[in-house]
DNA sequence: TGCACGATGAAC
DNA sequence: TTCATCGTGCAC
């Protein structure tokens, strides 16, 4: 299980969201190692996407996605769940991809099928909002071996408010996977 | 200082 | 289609 190094993180958002998929996301809390397949993400392409929270600038709350690749920006939505991204690209580029979910591998005991469940399922809160993702107890790694598998692309979801953003292809998913067979 | 609205999920 | 639930961003 290899590590992803911070040039993973540094490159194009769409490539990085491609190759997310089938990695693991491993999170160590009170000596628990939880460890998911990711099965689903979306690209955020930077301020100029309107469906990226970004485009609403340098915030509080967007300051991570403004910062160095390779960390995590999560954040609160609908009084009651949290969205876990991956920043991408250059510093100030501002980009991130969405885990939307994850198959339980290891001490997951929810299912984790969509990006509030995912977080749930993981144990990700606020409090790891800008931890790096190169530390030890929280990180992405490549699987020993790689399974192979179809990608599928599709409209990003619940962000019909970014006009012609809505309908770019810039979410991906593993084809046939048990999380998104429906929408 | 107030308020409309979510990168959701589950029920109906 | 509706609702739970509250932080964020922007209007005033």
């Amino acid at each position: 299980m290899q590590k992803l190094p911070r040039e993973f993180y540094d490159r194009k958002t769409i490539m990085v969201a491609r190759d997310l998929l089938g990695k693991l996301l491993i999170h160590v809390q009170g000596g628990v190692e939880r460890v998911g397949k990711i099965v689903e993400t979306e690209a955020y392409l930077g301020p100029h996407d309107l469906a990226a929270h970004s485009a609403r600038g340098l915030t509080p709350r967007t300051k991570v996605m403004f910062g160095l690749p390779g960390y995590a920006y999560v954040y609160f939505v609908y009084g009651m769940y949290f969205c876990m991204n991956v920043v991408t690209e250059r510093e100030g580029h501002a980009s991130a991809v969405l885990l939307r979910a994850i198959e339980p591998v290891k001490n997951v005991e929810e299912r984790g099928c969509g990006p509030g469940l995912l977080c749930r399922a993981m144990k990700i809160d606020k409090s790891l909002n800008g931890h790096d993702l190169l530390s030890d107890d929280f990180f992405i790694a490549a699987p020993a071996r790689a399974d192979v598998f179809q990608m599928v692309k599709r409209p990003r979801i619940g962000v019909d408010y970014a006009k012609h953003w809505a309908k770019r292809h810039l979410r991906f998913y593993i084809k046939g996977n048990a999380c998104v067979s429906r929408r």
